[in-house]
DNA sequence: TCCATTTGCGTACTACGTACCTGAAATGGA
DNA sequence: TCCATTTCAGGTACGTAGTACGCAAATGGA
């Protein structure tokens, strides 16, 4: 057998359930995502080590390569496993808006619950089988209005990019915090505070002193932001929708 | 002299050049970011380490922190100097789609020369002189057209996540491949290539498959890919101007 | 019963960030 | 000119990471 690693972990199947001779697997890939998935939503990202996993599933760190290739693959398997939550429709209902605004709830709700999930998912090119699955909704929600398939795939991409960045805006600085040791309250007001009023009262960016200073948007819920900028896109792709020549 | 570690890289300004007693220092902070920058420019930003930024040096490891706290705040320093590339006029010309072309296309440009920067901008809060800079004039771009400063945010920051994505699409996959150690050809062919493969054969994703196949916007230079998307978004952004109520 | 096969996992190697410490170097004052 | 003082250079070392290697244990078929 082959020990074709320089390939996607998703071309790399579990050993399956044979009946052949030989020991049988004490722990499944599924069981070795699931514990890592555990360690990061409690710890963050960087408690997900090798020996940490096995060390929560009782065994030796070398016990996973059994089930996982390398831990770079384990990334991937994590992002899909944080995807599969993702609970959508089978199909579109016809109202691509109230489709897309479920969708991108859903997805916020994963990236608030796994808060590494946006990070990693943004950070390595990864095709898992529910990201797939999660895009091709996105993408069949455009369908159907009449848009050819680069428009589709533009609009899809257009309100990836929007739910990922709001997303990591909403939750960015709780990694940094933790990574740091600080609890994230402590980190807002002591590490950053103090260099956000240093250039505050500079003056030297007037501009964004008042998008810090008189921001409406900054008094909103978390959720209620999050919407806000949802429907800005939302609105744009509508514009752009009806500012479409007519196709044959 | 107290050691105030916990707080942001910017409120610890380096040492400066006193006239008391003692021995100068024979490197600057501005050095070691340089050769940190140089190093991940060329070998990726797993190269960066403390010991090889040295070896580069001619120094030992721990030299470098008499001049850089921790290794993330050099990351923050190294984002900073990436920046700093980005050459902007002193302010908006009056015609905002031109300003927010020419940024998009500078930024574009040190995302590509720095292929490290967007990964490492969008995986971390920093705020950086020369990342604030760069923002406002953005902010900038969109003032006196009669936008309040929400409005201004709110499309600044569309524009931001759209050039940061694009970026990040154009070239992440490079910085995958050469954490695999495969060169970055081989890599789109012999590792990614097969799953792809398997992924349209299976016929599982109709629209993706189309997206896949029938894209003429596949067929585009990477550079035209990028002008069409950002032209996308700024008629996004102009369709909504003009269906923005008057204000009083 | 015996053996080919596969898993569990301890050992060990390399490489990382960085705390600590020693000694060298540079300067102002005498 | 010489020395006390201050600062920097950088070696050593500790803890922790990923993971290559190899052997013992377990298992089912012959």
């Amino acid at each position: 057998m082959a020990d074709e690693k320089p390939t996607s972990i998703w071309m790399q199947p579990e050993r399956q359930e044979r009946s052949g001779p030989g020991r049988r697997p004490g722990y499944s890939r599924e069981q070795v995502t699931r514990t890592a998935v555990r360690i990061a939503d409690a710890e963050g990202l960087d408690a997900v080590t090798m020996r940490r996993i096995a060390c929560d599933l009782g065994t030796g760190a070398m016990s996973l390569y059994r089930y996982v290739p390398r831990r770079d693959d384990l990334f991937d398997l994590m992002i899909d496993l944080a995807m599969s939550e993702v609970e959508l429709p089978d199909g579109p209902s016809g109202d691509w808006r109230a489709d897309l605004t479920l969708l991108a709830g859903r997805v916020r709700a994963a990236g608030l619950r796994h808060p590494w999930l946006i990070a990693l998912l943004t950070s390595r090119p990864t095709l898992g089988p529910n990201l797939l699955r999660v895009h091709e909704f996105a993408l069949g929600a455009f369908e159907g209005i009449g848009l050819d398939i680069d428009d589709i795939t533009g609009f899809a991409g257009m309100l990836d990019d929007y739910v990922h960045s709001a997303i990591r805006r909403e939750i960015g600085w709780q990694e940094e915090a933790r990574r740091t040791g600080l609890d994230p309250e402590r980190w807002k007001r002591d590490y950053m505070g103090p260099y956000v009023r240093q250039v505050v009262e500079s003056g030297a960016f007037p501009l964004f002193n008042r998008s810090v200073l008189e921001s409406r948007t900054a008094h909103l819920t978390p959720e209620e932001r999050f919407r806000q900028g949802l429907d800005r896109i939302l609105d744009a792709v509508a514009a752009l929708i009806a500012a479409l020549p007519a196709r044959p």
